[in-house]
DNA sequence: CTGAAAGCGCTAACAC
DNA sequence: GTGTTAGCGCTTTCAG
């Protein structure tokens, strides 16, 4: 119960017989060659006592934190999101990898209106930072334009601000998503969109909408609906489309999530998915592969991306200097959400 | 881009032309009252140059890291998971309104291996933990026994360790879930239960089973299938449940995610839900809400508990003496997945 | 090959 | 009221 009084430094010096210096020296490796002997008894010093470095102190002595921090967004329970919940897992295993711990943080008015998302940084507590879902209502985001503090956006960029991204091509997906619903011969589609100020989002209704425009099959205004981003969102946004529009024959949705609640929407309005309108999504989450039918989507690497992101946050931090815009290609994987039309 | 060079609190006394103790003091206000003028100087070389304490120096002297780890199991992604995130949520909430921050860490065996999980607390990297989805089958939590180190399992307990833990009364929910379709005419019932390991789980199972079989109406084993925690798998066991019992009329999922994914098998299976088969499940999580048919379950209050462990933590924390061992009371959340059964 | 001593940034007895 | 000083636990010149 007792609270063992930890062991420092000092005591393995006293106990070992030998100064701090050889102490610190044998346990770093420093190439300085302690002979072999005084090595040992350290060693087992060390062992007997059950030493461990404080890594306060250490932290305080190299002005290095080893802490990254993955600040996401205040939604209701970000955590418990399938996306965000990926990233995390992939910065978490890429972090640890490379002896970084990695520190969680919600963009909560109270937070940003503190100041706290500066304070981490400016009071040494982290060492760089990974913002998930950010959003070009995010001003606080400016502040890190001087790259005086390592930070990287995850999946996301913002128009007209300068900071470093790892993301996905998402102009890119909604070509291919467009490409892939022309050439099974779908000329009236429509559109589940998402929040217009996720940059991503609207890339990806540019690529598709243009996509769709150069093939002969523009998409009318009135056929692009708001799915919020979530299943009952794509859910009510596929059944508002079906009634506005009662001839489409098939539909992309801006994220997964929304796919899947659509398909859900299209059967409660009595539409048979794929055969009487078709669905295609984007991100491919793994719930996609379940559903029924299993969702044809736009593939994005996710997990590889999440690691990404976390290695190129470690050397900004290293080399403060570097700036990083990488963008990750998409693929097309297909199931069977999306059949041929052949009206 | 240059790293602006740290201001520490001597640059403040220099500027403020007085002493560190009195910048201190200042700063933290201790009501040695400084007098106004002094106060005023340095205030304003604090603003002027902006200076923030080092979180690290603090921590080395406080012998306090003002850091919690929250160690979730290593499953595919388990940040991606609506109970744990939710959880982690709570948990995030209660601490950043304490003053603490929460660090994410995984049961990976070479985290365990390595003795991690005790090197964390060792070198004061943190000062408590909360352990999430653990089982019996996690052999390195005995060695918090001795309540060395302040830790404490969230919504779970290992049968035979002392353990702190807040967890909810899954042998209540058992019983309240059996009542409701007792109370709703069912007789014949099954179970979709997950691992045995976890002990909630056996507790439910036994909550559920005995209120059953005290009631006439006793649940062979054979209507007991595994539904692997996940909706796929909760799919494939009431497909099972229905083939070898094919006049079953309702049935307890041990989650809300076995539950729709039970539901999904049933309907799969040629069953309306609940009209030939009623369903019951375990948690409430979000999306019960918003399946099809809204589900019928036990609540437990996840968000609630994860504040109320971490305040636990808290106090263990201050007071390594304290043992905790709570348990939350459970309810009923009447959907529409459980019909009257009138034959 | 090893030890003494300074310093990382901050707090808090203890003087003046 | 305010300053001096001694740590917190560790790393790292710089002498011996």
């Amino acid at each position: 119960m007792a609270k063992r009084k930890a062991v420092s430094i000092k005591d393995i010096a006293k106990a070992s017989g030998s100064s701090l210096t050889t102490v610190s020296l044998v346990l770093n490796s420093r190439d300085r060659r302690i002979s072999q002997p005084t090595r040992q008894r350290v060693l087992d010093a060390v062992e007997r006592l059950g030493y461990r470095p404080s890594r306060l102190a250490q932290a305080l002595q190299s002005q290095r934190a080893g802490l990254l921090a993955v600040l996401v967004p205040e939604l209701r329970h970000a955590f418990a999101d399938v996306y965000f919940g990926e990233l995390i897992s992939a910065i978490h295993d890429e972090a640890s990898e490379a002896g970084y711990k990695v520190l969680l943080e919600v963009a909560h008015p109270r937070f940003i209106d503190a100041g706290q998302h500066l304070e981490i940084f400016d009071r040494r507590f982290i060492d760089g930072m990974l913002c998930l879902g950010v959003t070009s209502f995010n001003s606080y985001l400016s502040a890190f334009e001087d790259g005086t503090r390592p930070m990287l956006l995850v999946n996301n960029y913002v128009d007209g601000l300068e900071l470093n991204h790892v993301r996905c091509d998402y102009r890119a997906a909604g070509r291919i998503a467009a490409e892939h619903l022309l050439a099974n011969g779908h000329r009236r589609v429509g559109l589940v969109r998402a929040a217009l100020e996720v940059q991503t989002m609207v890339d990806l209704i540019s690529g598709f909408t243009s996509a769709m425009a150069a093939a002969g099959a523009p998409i009318d205004q009135a056929n692009i609906v708001d799915g919020l981003y979530t299943e009952d969102g794509g859910a009510a946004a596929a059944a508002e489309l079906i009634r506005r529009q009662p001839d489409l024959t098939a539909l992309l949705a801006g994220n997964d999530k929304m796919a899947i609640g659509a398909i859900a929407g299209l059967k409660a309005a009595g539409r048979r998915v794929p055969d009487d309108v078709s669905v295609i999504g984007c991100d491919d989450i793994h719930q996609g592969e379940f559903c029924d039918p299993p969702l044809t989507t736009v593939h994005t690497p996710i997990y590889d991306m999440g690691r990404s992101a976390c290695r190129r946050l470690l050397e900004i931090i290293g080399s403060p200097t570097s700036t990083v815009r990488e963008v990750h290609p998409v693929s097309l994987t297909v199931r069977k959400s999306v059949a041929r039309q052949s009206s």
